[in-house]
RNA sequence: GGGCGGUUAGCUCAGCUGGUAGAGCGCCUCCCUUACAAGGAGGAAGUCGGCGGUUCGAGCCCGUCACCGCCCACCA
């Protein structure tokens, strides 16, 4: 023991890396699949992108489900927190792409099998970083169980659903408008779409009637895709074009005539009021071809170049020479009318960043509203909840709109469509088809396809495993919002699909943790800030200056700090939150200290009264009932907020606890007595922070777990301890009212002593005139810093200090300053007589005494007494004084 | 164009079913008291975004306006 008298401060990077060892050594993290899911608990990790690296985004993220699972897992409860890794199509195929790149190869030239071999080859030797980083932040996470969405036994998984799907109706292929990315050279789905705001040209351009009266002005900011026209439209109502709605007109560049047809979708206000019309590359336009059956010439290709449709001067051409070169041709013949500046929003890929290109492709698709029928009344019936609640809404609104999902993507890394052609035919089986001459489809899945299926597919599904029984449906789900609908709501329907029941309980969505300027966290913009930096002391993003390199807070001063600052909201990164966290963790090693250090001594001297911390405890001093009482209450508390994903109240709860009673006053309370080396004491104190550990244990997990191996008489780990429910909170209400009381009383004279301005280390006698401090007028002397002796009555008080139910008579002491003394009380007297103004003024109201609750008046008829007679003993003390106050 | 959220102490944020505003950091004063000076004790500091309404009583409920942020959406 002595090293630990030694290490006065919480040295979390002596500490962490230690434990981290223990933990994984144990297998505590790998539950055997026994038992009902019913009775476990089990949450699945959001699978992070296998290109990923820990950002603050996981960082959250994990502390709170760590949080959940180790709370779970102390209450008995067999826990798996399921791992894995997801294979992220685009995000992986173009970092291996970068990567060949530099060596001056291209995808094409390795050929599909043996690129797919270099990104296995990749993932094997990058894939495992951000697990790692898992490690460090304490997630107890099953790192035995590893999964990956590419897996041989997850892709059965996905091919399997795919198929049942395609069997059902709901997968079929389409020619259809997509959204191209030709980033990725691959269609994107509607949510992987991202609007910005862009500067263009609207050009007027002119197309000539065929019956040569004239001409129709359009307007558009995309004049290249004119060369698809096949119509202009016009609002039925639109006198000025009524006329012409069934004339033609002739498309400039190509000759082509255009039929003038009329449609609501147009809006009159806009630009000329008259719509060209090009089906293939626009997907309003798309809609209104098929209503008005026009064919859907197509001039870009999906290799971003205009095609063999468009005129000869324009194919090959990029899409932006297009616009240059058909711009240029349209004023040598005149038919530019005019063009202004126009800012508007386009779809740009979140993937690759490219300009989406609208464009009709043949892909496959899923519908989307049977599967969502039953996920809609998942949430609505309350089997499925979210936290914060208002998500349900948002949840539920995209439901009800849902639309179909392209989920065909035209790239090499990912689950290969398991589908063939010959001729006409097409084979869709989990297995190869028979005979000769068929050729596989080279899409594959969209990534998001295979997620979906993440909670039961980690799981073993299809197969009926044991995992799945045990830990199958999982309870909760922890993620951010921005893929509730790409990955949440598609769980939750795939998830009743094909296993019958929803695949967790609870949904909560963590708060954003923007940069500490309000923006967002992000690697471009330099605001992002590492949390390995954070834990580890790095250094501080440049945009963040302020002094060099983070301290070293440690996992478990991040975890705190983070959960702290999690809120509903988004919030602002806060490192005085982290530093809070620090302190804590400071606070409570100190604490641990204190009463492992004197148990020891007390051990040496009184003979092993050190071993006893499970020892029933039923203590007698008034102060160690109140602790135990104040002891339940916290560990109720916390595990409730817990339970109601209220990690910050959580947090900020144990905090409380922590300073605001066990080392702000109880500890204090009871140090003569620890200084005796008294065994009941030592007992309960043993208790005290062996409990108080168990309840901070899924908040801060190092630390916990090293102070638990340094009491005597424990084995094992904290972390797979089962903790005892404690007596219910508050019920030794005796107790917590003595304690209550004597604490307020020693704040009042702590107060009057800084006001009065008596020395610090000085001890003033005094006698204490109020009831209720049988038990505990010791401490009020000892922490007040008062010598209460049985001074007789005819010693005249120099100051008296209102406690709870009464006064202390300060009866002596020099430094007094009387001054000073006088100008509190006077100011008192101001706080006084305003409050009983503002009472006295409410309950001269008819209309508060007449309707207000009657508890809530004679609350207010009490507090005016208590008032009164405040005012009288500041009065009768000034007038002690000599101060005369009329 | 719809929808959601925010606006509370210098900063970052809490404030439960309406009953005289809280925390951490920062600031001021005093203490190197034998767990902790990355500490302790005490203190100052807010017309709760503006306006209107409901109510005996509004940070909290209703309406409206103003900013800020996010999500959804097919205006060339």
């Amino acid at each position: 023991m002595s090293e630990l008298s030694e290490r006065t401060r919480y040295e979390p990077a002596e500490v962490e890396p230690r434990i981290v060892e223990r933990w994984l050594e144990s297998g505590l993290f790998s539950p055997a699949p026994e038992g009902t899911a019913q009775e476990n608990y089990s949450i699945a990790i959001p699978p992070p992108n296998v290109t990923g690296v820990l950002h603050m985004g996981h960082a959250l993220n994990g502390s709170i489900q760590d949080c959940l699972a180790r709370a779970h897992r102390m209450r008995g409860q067999r826990t798996k927190w399921i791992l894995g890794t997801d294979h992220a199509g685009i995000a992986t195929q173009t970092q291996v792409e970068q990567q060949l790149a530099e060596d001056n190869v291209s995808r094409a030239q390795l050929g599909r099998e043996q690129f797919v071999e270099r990104v296995w080859q990749w993932r094997s030797q990058y894939g495992g970083t951000i697990i790692e980083q898992f490690k460090r932040l304490g997630a107890s996470l099953d790192y035995r169980g590893e999964r990956f969405t590419l897996d041989e036994r997850y892709a059965r998984a996905v091919l399997k659903v795919f198929v049942a799907l395609y069997e059902k109706g709901l997968i079929y292929r389409d020619r259809y408008m997509v959204n191209w990315d030709p980033g990725s050279g691959s269609a994107i789905s509607d949510l992987e779409v991202v609007e910005r705001e862009v500067d263009d040209q609207l050009y007027y351009v002119d197309y000539p009637l065929a019956s040569g009266s004239g001409s129709i002005t359009v307007a558009t900011v995309r004049p290249e895709t004119m060369l698809a026209d096949t119509a202009i439209a016009v609002h039925p109502d639109d006198e000025r074009y009524r006329r012409l709605i069934g004339e033609t007109a002739i498309l400039p560049l190509v000759g082509r005539k255009l039929r003038i047809i009329a449609d609501d979708y147009v809006k009159p206000e806009f630009g000329t009021g008259a719509l060209k019309i090009t089906p293939a590359h626009d997907p309003n336009d798309f809609e209104i071809g098929r209503r008005h059956g026009l064919a859907q010439p197509s001039v870009i290709g999906e290799d971003g170049r205009m095609t063999d449709e468009a005129p000869e001067r324009f194919r090959g051409l990029t899409v932006s020479e297009a616009q240059r070169e058909v711009v240029t041709a349209l004023r040598e013949q005149g038919l530019i009318r005019s063009a202004e500046p126009y800012r508007h929003t386009v779809p740009f890929s979140d993937r690759s960043g490219a300009r989406i290109e609208p464009l009709i492709s043949l892909q496959w698709f899923m519908a989307m509203e049977e599967l969502a029928k039953p996920a809609i009344d998942a949430v609505t019936s309350g089997r499925v909840r979210f936290h914060p609640e208002n998500y349900r809404k948002v949840y539920l609104d995209w439901m009800h709109n849902i639309r179909p999902w392209c989920i065909s993507r035209q790239l090499w890394w990912g689950h290969q469509l398991p589908v063939w052609y010959r001729d006409l035919e097409t084979y869709v089986g989990t297995e190869p088809p028979r005979g000769e001459g068929w050729t596989r489809d080279p899409d594959v899945l969209d990534t998001w396809f295979s997620s979906a299926l993440w909670p039961f597919a980690t799981l073993g599904w299809p197969q009926p495993t044991p995992e799945l029984r045990a830990f199958y449906p999982t309870d909760a789900l922890v993620t951010a919002r921005d893929i509730i609908f790409l990955w949440v709501a598609r769980m939750i329907m795939m998830g009743i699909e094909f296993t019958g029941t929803e695949p967790f309980s609870d949904v909560h969505i963590t708060s954003i943790i923007q940069a500490p300027d309000g923006r967002r966290m992000s690697k471009s913009l330099g605001t992002g800030i590492d949390p390995l930096d954070l834990i580890g002391g790095g250094e501080r993003p440049p945009v963040f200056p302020e002094r060099g390199a983070f301290p070293a807070y440690g996992a478990d001063a991040v975890r705190w700090g983070l959960l702290a600052m999690s809120s509903g909201q988004d919030v602002r990164f806060s490192e005085d939150k982290l530093a809070q966290g620090q302190q804590l963790g400071n606070k409570l090693w100190n604490a641990a200290r204190l009463i492992l250090l004197g148990a020891a001594d007390a051990g040496d001297v009184g003979g092993g009264a050190a071993g006893s911390i499970r020892a029933a405890a039923t203590p007698n001093a008034v102060e160690d009932r109140w602790m135990l009482s104040r002891l339940a209450l916290a560990q109720q508390r916390v595990g409730e907020l817990i339970d109601a994903f209220d990690f910050s109240h959580a947090a900020l709860a144990l905090y409380d606890f922590v300073y605001g009673e066990l080392c702000d006053w109880y500890l204090e309370l009871v140090k003569p007595r620890l200084r005796d080396g008294e065994p009941e004491l030592i007992a309960t104190l043993l208790h005290v922070l062996t409990e108080t550990i168990s309840i901070a244990h899924p908040i801060i997990p190092f630390e916990t777990e090293e102070i638990w191996s340094l009491i005597p008489g424990t084995e094992g780990l904290l972390a797979q301890r089962t903790v005892p429910r404690l007596a219910a909170a508050g019920a030794d209400a005796d107790a917590e009212a003595a304690v209550e009381r004597a604490i307020a009383a020693i704040q009042a004279l702590r107060r009057w002593r800084s006001e009065a301005a008596v020395q610090a280390g000085a001890v003033l006698p005094a006698r204490l005139a109020a009831p209720g401090y049988e038990q505990t007028s010791e401490h009020v002397a000892r922490l007040g810093r008062l010598t209460l002796n049985g001074a007789g009555p005819e010693e005249t008080a120099i100051a008296s200090v209102p406690v709870p139910g009464g006064v202390v008579e300060i009866l002596g002491g020099a430094g007094l300053d009387r001054g000073a003394q006088v100008d509190k009380l006077r100011a008192q007297l101001a706080d006084v007589d305003s409050e009983i103004a503002r009472a006295g003024g409410k309950l001269a109201n008819r209309g508060f005494v007449a309707k207000a609750p009657a508890h809530v008046v004679q609350a207010e008829r009490d507090k005016l007494a208590q008032l009164q007679i405040e005012r009288d003993r500041l009065v009768a003390e000034l007038a002690a004084l000599g101060e005369d106050l009329t």
